[in-house]
RNA sequence: GGUCCCAUCGUCUAGUGGUUAGGACACCGGCCUCUCACGUCGGUAACACGGGUUCGACCCCCGUUGGGACCA
């Protein structure tokens, strides 16, 4: 099955990359690789009216973001392009003649109107809406009698009785009745393709071999393998994966919270988190292991382990996934991610000290799932943020913490400067000078220090602040009345 | 309305005729601990329903119900 395996993401550039369809390139991404084959890019741009180049932008950025990476696409080139439907229109054109010669299509005039009524007919007579065939048998003189009052048929096919069977390598053997498909259009009468046909065009003549997609196409598959059988060709091995799902169960939408990509990326997930997500969704490694890096999901992917149910959208799970990436996530890299959101929360980070933003990274990383959230805690560590939350000051006003702010006030004063080896046996000692250990000293610390009730580890805060904005705070907690 | 797909804890799933129905997230509780988180230990929690087939069904068949897709 490996000989020249070639399958193909095709979005429809009208919008921000949707975390299914990324699923969908996921899949097909793993299944070329697993296969070393070759994964392409095809922009189905057709509809004029809400593709835009803006649009292909975000989307190439954003598989490139996941690190999905195509071999042939509207950038990279490749044999098979152009890779944008729209400069492909002229490929049509011969094949539906080809089929209209045959007699495999017809030209049907039949307004747009008297459908709309046919349908509204058949739907009131518990009939499904189906093409009547009025035009199926038209005469040559009909025909250009109609041509010569101006009107401009679509193209139909033809579609016979019988079954088309298929082999659809997630859900096995499927069986249609072609009674159910009417006859189709292919061409509309502004000549512009068809979907299925122009689907089938373009994964013929770019060599596909395998159409992973989404389980929204499964119907459309019939229609497309009675062209692929009328225009004398082998039809690609199918794949259709479930849709994802919001948590009322219909299909996950805007409404249901975050839906695009960037919108994950914009919020603080790391690429290597939503890709495991996504392949959590539906899919289990032998192995039974859900922290996949992708290098790991690629050795052992199958198509036929994916699951057959339309998985639900889970957002805590993608969390849980985050906060294991970000803390494993190396100091360097961790640094260059949070930095943007320090600056987004008004701290200049090009005049501070990078070693000390480093140190800042490297701690709070254990408290967040979401990059964002780095934001919280920044009051710690910089001054013109910092200030008391309510709760800290109720706490730091009570009379016999007061007394043990100035004890504490006091033993600092004495110490040369608090580093990260010395901190112990410094906490050590305010211990002794204090006579509390435990929740009654580090507690107050903690209240004292960071203005906040939670945080990171304080043992790891203190030497971040030094000496000097210890006791600043201190009195600056002194001073609340 | 027709055709097609789907159905195991709240969620993602393992399971492929005989299992105490397993794991993960979430949730609850213990431990760790200055807090939150991490970690760790433990707990609650599922085979949609009804018929068959079979010595025996989560597993196979049929139907019902429910959800979804396509057909315009």
């Amino acid at each position: 099955m490996s000989a020249n395996v070639r399958v193909r993401f095709a979005p429809a550039p009208t919008g921000l990359l949707h975390i299914g369809n990324a699923r969908t390139a996921l899949f097909n991404y793993l299944f070329a690789r697993k296969e070393k084959g070759t994964f392409i890019l095809r922009i189905e741009d057709t509809d004029a009216e809400r593709s835009t180049d803006a649009s292909i932008e975000a989307i190439l950025q954003d598989l490139r973001w996941l690190g999905i990476i195509w071999e042939e696409g509207p950038d990279a080139g490749g044999q098979s392009g152009p890779y944008r439907q729209s400069q492909r229109l002229s490929h049509y054109h011969g094949d539906a003649e080809k089929l209209l010669g045959e007699g495999k299509v017809y030209k049907c005039f039949c307004s747009p109107e008297r459908l709309e009524t046919l349908r509204k007919e058949q739907l009131s007579r518990g009939m499904m809406p189906k093409y009547d065939g009025r035009c199926r048998n038209l005469s040559e003189g009909e025909i250009s009698k109609m041509e010569s009052e101006g009107l401009r048929p679509v193209l139909r096919f033809r579609v016979d009785k019988g079954t088309v069977v298929f082999e659809d390598l997630i859900h096995g053997k499927m069986n249609f009745d072609s009674n159910g498909i009417g006859d189709f259009i292919i061409v509309r009468s502004d000549g512009m393709a068809a979907y299925n046909f122009a689907c089938v065009i373009d994964d013929h003549s770019m060599q596909i071999s395998h159409v992973i997609r989404g389980e929204d196409h499964l119907s459309n598959t019939p229609r497309q393998i009675l062209l692929y059988r009328a225009l004398g060709w082998q039809p690609p091995v199918f794949a259709h994966h479930p849709l994802i799902l919001g948590p009322d169960r219909s299909p996950l939408s805007k409404r249901h919270g975050a839906t695009a990509v960037s919108q994950y990326r914009e919020e603080g997930f790391l690429p290597e988190s939503l890709l495991n997500y996504l392949i959590l969704l539906g899919w289990t490694p032998s192995s039974g292991e859900e922290i996949l890096p992708l290098e790991k999901i690629v050795e052992t992917f199958s198509l036929s382990g994916l699951s057959r149910n339309a998985p639900t959208h889970s957002r805590k799970k993608l969390e849980w996934l985050n906060s294991h990436y970000i803390r494993k996530a190396d100091k360097g890299r961790l640094t260059r991610l949070l930095l943007p959101y320090f600056e987004k929360a008004g701290i200049p980070v090009n005049q501070q000290d990078q070693t000390y933003l480093i140190q800042i990274c490297g701690l709070l990383k254990d408290n967040l799932f979401l990059l964002s959230q780095v934001e919280e805690y920044l009051s710690i560590f910089f001054d013109e943020k910092f200030s008391f939350e309510e709760e800290v000051k109720a706490i730091l006003i009570l009379p016999e913490n007061r007394n043990l702010l100035q004890t504490i006030l006091n033993a600092i004063e004495g110490w040369s400067e608090i580093e990260d080896d010395n901190t112990s046996s410094l906490l050590r000692q305010l211990e002794e000078k204090t006579g509390r250990k435990g929740k009654s000293l580090y507690g107050l610390l903690r209240a004292g220090m960071t203005g906040k009730m939670k945080g990171p580890e304080l043992v790891k805060t203190l030497p971040l602040l030094g000496k000097e904005r210890m006791m600043k705070r201190l009195k600056m907690a002194l001073e609340i009345a």
